[in-house]
DNA sequence: GCGACAG
DNA sequence: ATCTTGTCGC
């Protein structure tokens, strides 16, 4: 966490957009890094019943994707959804559990986007600048900007742009299937991000630290609720 | 006013 | 994000 900045998560959505704006000045949008040994995937599950969200984060060592350390972390959710200020809302809950973590990693992927966003500052972003490290986007669908399709091969790319600005690439990580969005976060070139990415997947649509992190939660989720259905039901 | 809209 | 089984294809 950057000793500097204290998260400011419970604002109205007009502050919140004041809060990106603000933060957005402390951006670096080139390689700030030495060397990548560790590279951390994290993720939300959330259950709509009672608005618990179920935080993971796992630790890899890289560039051989071998897991070292997994935690994560449970609490209700303040925000609503907004597009545009999904930060706020998952935030609070990213913080709590990169809180828990003994290996500091020295990338982060973040679901969701970074610059690909309505004023440039999307959860990618955000995150990057509070916990000031190296961090990377990876969307699986589109916020805003404008792109053409990448070719049909894995590894193909087609750049993403908004308004005048190339914001992040189209990344086909497998043949003949839906492409994902790579943007960037914080300290990191673009075309160093989906170099990165790219080295990050093994063979499925999503890079394994964050696939591996949505498993994750979707069965603590699961597992919690589970054990909420019991109590009721016998 | 209409349509779009990360997770 | 979540609700959800089978099914078509490599």
């Amino acid at each position: 966490m950057n000793p500097q900045l204290k998260p400011r998560w419970h604002l109205t959505p007009r502050e919140a957009i004041r809060e990106q704006e603000r933060l957005r000045a402390r951006l670096v949008l080139e390689d700030q890094f030495k060397e990548i040994r560790l590279v951390a995937g994290a993720d939300l599950a959330f259950d709509p019943d009672t608005e618990t969200a179920f935080a993971g984060v796992i630790v890899y060592r890289f560039p051989a994707l071998e897991e070292i350390e997994r935690r994560s972390a449970r609490l209700k959710l303040q925000f609503p959804y907004v597009p545009g200020l999904l930060s706020f809302r998952e935030g609070p809950a990213l913080t709590a559990v990169f809180a828990r973590l003994r290996n500091a990693p020295d990338l982060i992927l973040i679901d969701g986007h970074g610059r690909a966003h309505p004023r440039l500052f999307g959860i990618a972003c955000h995150m990057g600048v509070l916990f000031d490290k190296p961090t990377i986007g990876c969307g699986k669908s589109l916020l805003v900007g404008e792109h053409d399709m990448p070719a049909t091969r894995a590894g193909s790319t087609a750049p993403l742009w908004y308004q005048g600005e190339r914001v992040g690439e189209v990344l086909r990580t497998r043949d003949g299937v839906k492409p994902i969005y790579v943007t960037v976060g914080h300290r990191v070139a673009l075309a160093t991000a989906v170099e990165l990415i790219k080295r990050c997947c093994d063979g499925y649509r999503i890079p394994k630290p964050t696939r591996e992190a949505d498993h994750y939660v979707g069965v603590l989720r699961r597992e919690h609720q589970r054990k909420a259905g019991r109590k009721t039901t016998d």
